[in-house]
DNA sequence: GTGGCATAACTGGTAAGTCCAGTAAAAGTT
DNA sequence: AACTTTTACTGGACTTACCAGTTATGCCAC
């Protein structure tokens, strides 16, 4: 009942080829990052025609498993969770219906968390690289509104790296399209606010830089839910279920 | 550049096609839940051939964004986490083993929050739907392995969907398939700690119904600790790596 | 009329052959 | 030895054809 495979009930060539190159790739038959035969080839060998061939590395191409270019062998990509990050926007876009709210609270989830792990793995030169773009940052408050809402969005990215978990940075930047479109709308003539925000990025750096996790985390949080709370009280979002953000 | 592309340079034809038909799906042109046109249509439509159609179905079909059967047309199906959720495995095998203590600091951050958005937002539905689950579990827990494990997961999900936001049951439901499958690896033969799983499930159940936000984040938490912990301290990650992941 | 059944008109799945256009290595030239 | 040209790959795309499920059509018996 569950469609947990591509591959369904094993009837049509493509998807039984599907599973065995899968297979190859997993036992490191095709070493991740070298080339795979040729398509010729793989005809040959599987005893199947190019078409159902070249259907099924198209599967694995959609999913970002083999890396094709024209004229060049194909190459199994490093699967990294990157490609997950990848999905997540066709996701949200497809299961419609997500308001920016929804998109905060999941924000609030994960980088209350990050900020937090983030405070204690933090190395040196994620404190060197945050302080970086927080003066990066200092400086677009007061110029172009778009770059500066950008860099914000790489200072929180830049904190899930310093957890050391790679799927955090991942799941950010697939809800970042979302937040900076909002977070735009929002800071468009009003540049006060640029620069609460500011304080707010500053505290959360001295906070992470001192390995205070649990401040850390609090002004995370404050930072994240001022932002949503502008966005609810002003109708920019879908505003809905008075959702306690409180944490 | 942006993480929404599968496509890459959106040179080859089938590329091309893929997000235009992405498009019409967004645009509700090709409504969920309905039949596409048949292949010779789309192929004089997009003026291409029939093998750039068929390719670009493939892909469509890889991520699960179609359902495809012989003799059927194909329907554009709802789309659903499961996608993200298929590729875990595989990510796993390419990546390390890492990921899945990756994965748990991840559900963590997750969890803990729809734990306690969960408690205050609960309905009534969701309270009633939850002692079900819980009492099915109660059942499958001295039953079959497997069933248990996915009744764990609906569980958790059923949780994140009190919480209003439709986002924490995608995320979950994404990172469930991957984790189920350690899940069963870990009780295997070990009666007594489902039992123990069993007692946090109910522990957070109460606090749910009672609406007892902290409580429920308190117990969440300690659950998933104790579940990640077991995992990793037990090796169960290389054996599940040795496995192969279709079914 | 209506029910059941064979047929025809779809659908996707697969195959073989052909050609084009990039790429990279082999062969030639300087 | 360094550069350029050729050649033998590679994937990309098209055409035609046929097979195999599915579904709708329509006929015939009741």
């Amino acid at each position: 009942m569950k469609a947990t495979d591509v591959t369904q009930k094993s009837s049509s060539i493509s998807r039984q080829l599907f599973d065995k190159m899968l297979q190859r790739i997993h036992t490191g038959q095709w070493p991740v990052g070298k080339s795979i035969p040729g398509e010729r080839v793989l005809m040959t060998e599987f005893g199947v025609s190019r078409i159902s061939v070249r259907e099924t590395l198209s599967m694995l191409r959609a999913l970002g498993i083999l890396d094709t270019s024209h004229g060049r062998r194909s190459v199994v990509r490093k699967m990294n969770a990157e490609i997950v990050g990848r999905l997540f926007p066709l996701l949200l876009t497809l299961e419609g219906e997500q308001t920016y709210e929804h998109v905060f609270e999941v924000r609030l989830a994960i980088e209350s968390r990050t900020a937090y792990m983030a405070a204690l793995n933090r190395s040196q030169d994620d404190v060197a690289e945050l302080s970086q773009l927080l003066e990066l940052l200092r400086k677009q408050t007061q110029e172009t509104l778009e770059d500066s809402v950008k860099t914000d969005l790489r200072f929180h990215i830049r904190i899930a790296q310093a957890t050391g978990n790679p799927i955090f940075p991942l799941l950010l930047d697939a809800l970042g399209g979302f937040v900076t479109y909002v977070q735009e709308l929002s800071c468009r003539g009003n540049p006060d606010r640029r620069t609460r925000a500011m304080q707010y990025h500053e505290a959360i750096f001295e906070a992470i830089r001192d390995q205070d996790a649990e401040h850390a985390r609090g002004e995370m949080e404050s930072h994240l839910r001022s932002s949503a709370g502008r966005f609810l009280s002003e109708g920019l979002i879908k505003a809905a279920r008075a959702t306690p953000l409180t944490g």
